[in-house]
DNA sequence: TAGATTGTTAATCGATTAACAATC
DNA sequence: TAGATTGTTAATCGATTAACAATC
């Protein structure tokens, strides 16, 4: 069955892990995995949640949604722990992602060390402009040599990817996205402001850096606000 | 204690409009100035709701805490409420901003064109390498020069800024910030993967570009498992 | 055992949704 | 008026929180 057909209910719940504790895995996760690094052997829920910036109720709440991987009266063993959320995650096995788009922004994306440590292999770069196709890129300490975009459809043959990432201008986006779906993409982190369309079953998170700012932006006027009527107040 | 995201207690109480739809008010804001630009003069929350990928529920619902700006059996005046968004977004003045940090990240921050057409005025770019310290980038149209790190208390003085950008490698971006603080920054949008230790009234956003595959990775995976299930059931 | 800390419960809070009365 | 669409209501759903029994 095809997964259109699969009911709504299969995805968020049914035992299924919640979606804002998903949000936080990755936060817990890297904590967990720079105390690895110190040697620290065992972790409370209430160091940890200290470490992550949640409370540690919210934290234990999220790790039961895994398993019973705590030890009442001593913690979490570290190492045990990292490795739960890892598999959780899809961490265990290696993801192979193409990015295109590789200005400024795909440059940094390509060159970040955080990709490779966490099982993301970026096995292709692409773009369209003649003055950057050919250029060679360092991913990971290894030269990756950019495509042209019209050579996508040959490398998603050869490699099992499902996950695209588009940092191109946005009027390149949605084109993009298509061809990346019609490759057989199915995940897409999109950096361009546009609302992207996709069949269903395909999963898209976009990432805007002017909706950030303005989210910001609110929150400092609130702030401004606040400050004046304190001050008219008393 | 720093939450890792803005405090709530900040938020929410008292009146204000909820988290959730001012997260989603940039979206909106976008959606309405493309129409705007288009020459569109009013729209229905069904036609803006489709074009922001929300329901036209959720969409009224967002609207109704900014106040009664549509007309029964008309819709929404484009324009009118691109400037009611606006205005609740903080975005009908101008908020000077500067980033710390610019590598290819740093370069995609500032030469984003988002940045300015809201009201963000980038004037100042730092960092703290000879190599880059003295190059121009081009900003908003206009050559910003790259400005070395010791110089920001100064530029701090002379313009209000309130919001800073840190786009530095992990290392340096606890330190960063409690510069930037120090100086009278009271919002920080941080590309870092760390959490930011700050006082008490001041916001941070973290967007990390590695949490975001890996979420993207899970829900992969979900599918995949899916797709394995329902091939053994039928 | 005594102290510590988990995993779970139940209450609360906030967000979403469908439906529809209000009204242009 | 008749048709269209908002703004609001009330029900539901999901997330958060504090408290504590279970148990190492």
């Amino acid at each position: 069955m095809p997964l259109s057909q699969v009911p709504k209910s299969h995805i968020g719940a049914r035992g299924g892990i919640p979606d804002a504790t998903v949000n936080r895995l990755p936060t817990y996760h890297r904590a967990l995995v720079a105390m690895a690094a110190r040697g620290i052997p065992t972790v409370s829920s209430e160091e940890l949640a200290e470490s992550s910036g949640v409370s540690s109720a919210k934290l234990r709440k999220d790790l039961s949604f895994l398993g019973s991987y705590g030890t009442r009266g001593v913690g979490y063993d570290v190492e045990f722990l990292v490795y739960q959320i890892a598999r959780a995650l899809g961490l265990t096995h290696e993801w192979s992602v193409v990015i295109v788009g590789v200005g400024n922004l795909g440059n940094a994306l390509a060159g970040y060390p955080g990709f490779a440590s966490r099982g993301f292999n970026v096995v292709g770069l692409f773009d369209t402009s003649s003055a950057r196709v050919g250029e060679s890129v360092v991913v990971a300490g290894c030269p990756v040599v950019v495509q042209h975009l019209d050579t996508l459809p040959e490398v998603m043959k050869s490699s099992g990817v499902s996950i695209g990432v588009i940092a191109t201008p946005e009027a390149a986006a949605q084109s993009v996205c298509n061809l990346l779906v019609a490759h057989g993409v199915t995940s897409i982190l999109n950096f361009a402001p546009v609302l992207l369309e996709v069949p269903e079953g395909v999963d898209v998170r976009r990432v805007d850096l002017a909706t950030e700012l303005q989210i910001l932006a609110f929150h400092e006027q609130r702030k401004a606000q606040n400050a004046l009527r304190a001050a008219s107040a008393g």
